[in-house]
DNA sequence: CTCCCCTATAGGACAAGTCTCATATGGGAG
DNA sequence: CTCCCATATGAGACTTGTCCTATAGGGGAG
């Protein structure tokens, strides 16, 4: 349930109605999280019923009307009682490896393609990483963290396509 | 929905019940995906239903009576149809990532105490799959693929550590 | 003697998120 | 003229998974 807390985050920097969330999400955290956009709203109504934030009405004549949203200090309260709380690790859960473990019952060929396939997703996601402009370095510490996150998306992506390259030689090795 | 694709590799390789098969995941393919007893059971009937797995009653007189399982060849298509078919990659979440995004609202000394946390716990798992026991090196394809699966998470964990590492140094640099 | 753990299965309640659909208006492409 | 896209919100059904509980006999620790 950190889709609460994220949502809090950004309102925290900015008052943001749920349609501005959702592309806010996908562009600045896409990362390393996403967002469906009827869970949006729905966060935003249980943050609302829970005092933690405050919707307000901006009418609008060319298009549906605006609700902003913004933190309040119940709000500020809960994210910072978030932020340095411990954090339960999510259960591990890897498609690919699973497809992996069980994929001797394949040709030796559709295991190289799945490798493959992984490899172009893999590469893909690097370069979209890559592409984000990074600003001049700051000394400002929110500057450095956020950027932290988007390094360890390129470790992450740069240590599976190290390890695809030596399964990749395992598999020529094995397979002839 | 892969926990029905894992079950049914397990299965095949040897009938189970759902207390053998919480077993086996825990220890065998923990480190890519982990499952709940609970939902353990209900994929097997779900299976059963679909015809892709056969239930056979084995009566125990002093324990609760098992329900062994085994795919059935419609099961076995079921599971090469998986093994070959394209993956969606499934939506990236990383509360860890979330929280330092935002943990700006914290003081230093709190979030270095957030990445020590993690450093532990990455550690601690680094520690649990290097312990696992590697078997001699066959030339086995099924061998080869599973240990590449253990492989993959020690690379990850690895990458993790080395990453923590320069927040760290950036920690030190910007808030003294 | 009691309590807890191991074996073994399974239901109920709940949480979190996805997918689809409905609604409403304005603007641009073809 | 129509279709689609962007803006903007939200309900409904469904899926996947977690947590808690119940049941039931045997064995070991204290």
């Amino acid at each position: 349930m950190s889709l609460r807390h994220a949502i809090l985050g950004l309102l925290a920097v900015r008052p943001m109605s749920g349609y501005e969330l959702k592309k806010t999400i996908d562009e600045s955290v896409g990362h390393f999280w996403t967002a469906d956009q009827s869970q949006i709203y729905r966060t935003l109504s249980g943050l609302v019923d829970d005092g933690l934030a405050v919707r307000r009405t901006v009418v609008q004549d060319d298009r549906p009307n605006l609700h902003l949203h913004a933190v309040t200090d119940g709000g500020l309260a809960e994210l910072d009682r978030w932020l340095a709380s411990g954090l339960r690790t999510p259960p591990v859960r890897e498609p690919f490896l699973a497809r992996l473990f069980f994929a001797d019952r394949l040709p030796v060929d559709e295991i190289r393609k799945l490798v493959r396939a992984r490899r172009r997703e893999t590469g893909e996601l690097l370069a979209a990483l890559e592409a984000i402009a990074v600003p001049e370095p700051s000394g400002d510490l929110g500057q450095v963290l956020r950027l932290a996150t988007l390094a360890n998306g390129v470790a992450h992506a740069r240590a599976e396509l190290d390890w695809l390259d030596t399964v990749e030689r395992q598999l020529d090795r094995t397979g002839r």
